[in-house]
DNA sequence: CTGAAAGCGCTAACAG
DNA sequence: CTGTTAGCGCTTTCAG
């Protein structure tokens, strides 16, 4: 009943090269050119080595290789806010399928929007030693990635340039798209248009919020700042800073929303509460078309945001060194919603 | 200009323990304690290798400490079917919370319900060592997962068992929810009920067909196997599926669809495409309060389910030795959609 | 074609 | 309180 070290709970032990080099009675060379495919060596020795691998369930350990050739991981780290936000998630899977294509896997993180979680999230992630990071930044200081990137680190920032660091990122065109959206707004006439967004310091909310402004004064319109409102980081905060601006006494006719939980949010107050107001909202979403009301969407590629920005990552990886690179993502109108009532149900 | 294999393109190299070690003048052993926060070290000391450290900018290696410890590696692999389904979002982020608070990192896969996917995964996630997975399993076969759940492994299955392979799982109640979904339509008087699901080699579609069945017999009904619609994989494919059943001479009144993928598709359809037909559909989903016309929806707690895995997973990581769990988180029959027409914008 | 020795960056086990 | 030695599982280097 004596238990060496060697054994776990159950009395096993994950067999090593060298096991299987004994097994096989070869040394632990030969076990590792059998293992890598590596040529010179006799089929026969190479089918001695499969069999003993088989035999024995070995597999390789990839942490001690990488230690010993002191290479890349093959891993990345993805910090992003929360991955049970859809735009997030369809990031992940973008980002997760070029990094399928080089046998590369994605680890990732939900920061929460909190900068020391995200501080600590990318400490872990470099201590697992991945070849590169991309990140959503939270926060508004990145130097901490500074000795990161020095050291060798790859890092692309995703939907946010980062603060105090120069790396490759991958925005979408805010300015320019809130700008066309509140265009709309004001090509339908209306004069009183409401924002609301989430915390100014998220880079989107800021650039967003300077698209609408410049969309204004571009016609020569003034920006009421009462109807205006920040901070509004949930659906449901969304829902209840609709509701305060309709509820004033001249109320917006229309309404700005900065994103998809505002627009959910908002879209959830009026269905429940029609009011005579026209919205647009920033990003695009399931299920939007099925909407009861006609509703204006700027939309973007999200896949294509995380697909560029791990391509952007691969190619540091690669080792290409042009400079830093920023790359934009168009953003178009749609008509999402729906036109007309519908009365197709029985129940 | 010659430069030595440990310095990097940009003529930096990590600095390891032993830099550190050299630069405050003490031993390697030293500097680990300092690291690791172990007592028995005097003030000064401690300083003179925290500050080696901060000037170095080094960062522990956790691959290698991992290795020689022969410990675990503080990270889990979930494979899912697809993060950018809402459902598997919500479970990764279940995970990862739980994850969190043991500070585990978690590695994620989309194994595309395709079965060799799923392997490959598996093979990448043990060849790093990690320390649990939690696995959403697709294909009929799992033994090959035996050798690596022998040697250490813990695995969790989620959403759906395993085949030939005793392990912790957690389930939704199908056969009960589908039941109860079912006996909704018929209590409102629908006796032509058709179904539309997806490959039937998925656990959890030949449970949901089983409760449908099941739930249709007990009163004494017969299942009109005509209006069975399997292997519809997309929304688009439930959409169409749901045409032809919606087209044929004699319809059916009522439609249970499978999941919420089924369900979208054919909500889908009927906004565009009005018809009198009730439909009761397996999950709940974002957005359904909004959809346009009254539906039934047979909920259940998605992010319950991941947390449950992953604290099973944990479970067993802290050794723990009960006989293999089978959870099961129950359902509930929610209405949702919107009752009457809404007219609340103006555009 | 095959093998022996060295060592990646770290910690365990024992000294002092 | 601090240091020395060995070695995790693998690849690299160099020698047959």
């Amino acid at each position: 009943m004596n238990r060496t070290r060697d054994t776990d709970a159950n009395g096993q032990r994950r067999p090593t090269m060298r096991d299987v080099a004994n097994m096989a009675g070869v040394s632990l060379k030969t076990v590792s050119r059998a293992i890598n495919g590596e040529p010179h060596l006799s089929p026969a020795t190479l089918e001695r080595v499969l069999a003993a691998v088989e035999e024995l369930g070995f597999r390789r350990n990839d942490m001690a290789r990488d230690l010993r050739s002191g290479g890349a991981s093959a891993t990345i780290g993805l910090v992003i806010e929360d991955v049970s936000n859809p735009f997030y998630s369809v990031v992940m899977r973008a980002v997760e399928e070029v990094a399928r294509e080089r046998n590369v896997l994605v680890i990732a993180g939900s920061s929460e929007e909190d900068a020391d979680v995200e501080r600590e999230l990318v400490g872990s992630l470099c201590g697992r030693r991945v070849d590169g990071l991309l990140i959503v930044p939270a926060g508004r200081d990145h130097r901490y990635l500074l000795p990161e990137m020095a050291m060798g680190t790859a890092v692309v920032f995703l939907d946010r340039p980062p603060a105090g660091v120069k790396a490759d990122t991958v925005v979408v065109d805010n300015v320019g798209g809130a700008e066309q959206g509140v265009a709309h707004l004001l090509a339908a006439g209306h004069r009183r248009i409401g924002f609301i967004g989430d915390r100014p310091d998220i880079y989107t909310v800021r650039e967003r919020l300077k698209g609408f402004r410049r969309g204004i004064e571009r016609v020569g319109g003034a920006v009421d700042e009462r109807y205006i409102r920040l901070d509004v980081h949930t659906p449901d905060a969304a829902e209840r800073a609709a509701a305060e601006l309709l509820g004033l006494a001249k109320p917006p006719t229309a309404l700005f929303l900065v994103n998809n939980r505002t627009t959910v949010g908002v879209v959830r107050l009026l269905a429940h509460h029609p009011a005579p107001v026209d919205i647009v909202g920033f990003d695009d979403f399931e299920l939007a078309d099925l909407l009861p009301f006609p509703i204006t969407l700027i939309a973007h590629d999200v896949a294509e945001l995380g697909r560029l920005g791990a391509q952007l990552l691969f190619d540091r990886l690669d080792g290409k060194t042009y400079p830093v690179r920023k790359v934009v993502v168009p953003t178009t109108l749609v008509q999402r919603g729906l036109r007309a009532p519908v009365g197709s149900a029985l129940s």
